[in-house]
DNA sequence: CATGAATGAGAGTTCATTCAT
DNA sequence: TATGAATGAACTCTCATTCAT
């Protein structure tokens, strides 16, 4: 959540302290890639710091640890893309627009950050502490779910008889999964371009009608 | 696999074989459960020795190194897993009760097995190796599912227009998510409960029709 | 020591024991080889027991430890080599004669055991214990060639005036030199056709007369 | 060497670099202290480290493992010493001084570093791959001996009938068994007072004239 | 005598973290 | 602030040796 505070601050208050805030997203870009590419537990401190252009010891002016580096990658690009969803849903004029925004944007922020990509794929899962430091995010998500689906329903776009329960956990799943393949596949297709079959896949399931 | 055969064809009383791989299986075990709760980085040798009753250089007797435990474990699991499944999915008469047998049995196995859940969930996803490993029973869980959506097509239960490589993903991601859902709740609740309707969710969709 | 013994009891009385010695034999030659091929220390008793055919704790019924086996293998080849060397001075008539007995035999005794051949280079300069316990014959080949000068400069073909304390460590030495060569060279090549000509070395340098 | 080299260059104080390399020199001073008394698989990094006054991850900013550190350590004397033996022969006005200055430089310089004539008895025979790093002194070494014996074959004062190729490893070879006996008695003795005694015996060999 | 599975002490090595400069 | 040399805890893995069978 430090990450979080210092990176609102550093909006409020652009120009002093710049230089702070430079190195600082310098490290964190650096320890994306680095992440990335070799995963946290093999990637380390001075592969971080140099590819960041700094000192080993610079690091730790910045991040408590090599775990909070990998808090604060993972809490900031959680905000940054949460906000983006969310403004995305907004332009959506109904339940199933606002869904197409969702998965859209969801799909496109991942799209454009595979750094980003790869590591929700394998760390966010591996550490129980990140989970819980991400819980909020998730948890909105989730409600955002909510509203989307409740609304589909009130306005008789989606089924009155659905598990909700279960609906939120199958869509963000379904994403992942697309995602995960996108990434394995080295992001060698346009992703984004998944989101409409998917939304429509949640929308008339695979029966025949 | 290799090492396993071996070991299994070392001693010429097959029939009984009650102790061949005793030690081998413990150890496996105990490193299922160490692995779980701690993590592949975070565990130690040690950990899972001690856990097996074991003396630590005995682990190498049996293991060429710790990520051979891993790999080891994912592939046994693995194969075991589909096995099951693949028989669960034989019992169906048609795609739609097929397809119900394939996401039942996936969640009652993993629900069997919440150590093997947890590792799948995170670990699988960790390694490239590991995911290289298992690539072929991927593959064949997909060509499950291919084969499942094409003959739900020419029953005429499903649909024709199906994106077929979208939904081999989709279907799989959601119930990865769900079962992770029911890991993150520590497994508080019943997970196969939740295989009809999320069966149902792909086949008719969110949508009011 | 207790090497020779065995070693000197298994002439005694053989048809008696003769298992016995056969695997001891067995696991000394297969240490020759696994050591003259690894050296020392990255040779295992492992590697030692199966060249034999003989299970690892077998080792240890016939062996004190990894170290013995060194210790008897030198001990037994050294005690051996000596008694032909010796046995080949003897047949000299003169000292000119007996010394290049000595070096043909020496060298001839290598060329026709390498394994030994590396492992006297190698290892027993190696440990001093080794050293220690060879020393006795050694010492033996330094007196067998102070007997041999000392009969030459009798017998007025050596000159008088030589220091021959180191006489006595020059010619083992170049000796030595000779074969480390040959053992560099794979054995490459007759070492004993070596010998004539280091003699008339030592014997008439290399100044113009 | 090439770490060296980067390893000096490193500061920009040229001229004075007092404690460029002082860990450096430190650690391989240790080093050939440790292995000299130990040997080199007996000897453990943490002697080394602790003789040196530093913590153990010290050497290995300086060293890549405990091989390099002997690669190391003979490269640099070997080069070191090569470079005196060469200076010190240049003096000589003929062949036989030259040779005198040969073996005269060689003990000397051994004498002077006991521990640097420990390790080449023992560990450089015993490692294949050091004994191909060294192989281009040796080869020099072999040259130096060469070049001296052509010379004195021109100046008429060595035989014309030399089998060269014998000469030049039966040289080395004396010196060697003669350091190597003085390594034994501890260095209890002058070993520069045995050179000249020895080039006497190559140069008259022991025959009656 | 023979076996070989089991042991566990001990080694080399890594790397997150610190702190004097 | 910034540095990067130094630290040392902690890890994986090896293998000589033992002992129940």
């Amino acid at each position: 959540m430090m990450s979080l505070c210092s990176f609102f601050l550093r909006k409020g208050d652009a120009g002093l302290q710049k230089n702070k805030s430079e190195k600082y997203n310098k490290i964190l870009d650096s320890a994306g890639a680095v992440f990335a590419q070799f995963g946290f537990y093999k990637a380390t401190i001075s592969q971080i710091a140099s590819r960041a252009g700094v000192a080993d010891g610079t690091v730790y002016l910045y991040f408590k640890s090599k775990e909070d580096i990998l808090y604060q990658f993972i809490s900031f690009k959680t905000n940054s893309v949460f906000k983006k969803i969310n403004a995305a849903v907004e332009k959506g004029r109904n339940a199933e627009e606002k869904l197409r925004q969702l998965i859209r944007s969801h799909m496109d922020e991942f799209q454009k950050d595979k750094n980003m990509a790869i590591i929700f794929q394998s760390e966010v899962r591996y550490f129980r502490d990140i989970q819980f430091q991400i819980k909020d995010i998730s948890k909105m998500y989730l409600e955002l779910l909510s509203d989307i689906i409740e609304q589909g329903q009130i306005e008789g776009a989606f089924r009155q008889d659905l598990f909700v329960g279960l609906v939120k956990r199958f869509i963000p799943g379904a994403v992942e999964g697309v995602i995960g393949t996108w990434v394995s596949a080295d992001g060698g297709y346009d992703l984004v371009s998944m989101a409409d079959p998917l939304v429509d896949l949640y929308l008339t399931g695979i029966r025949e009608q």
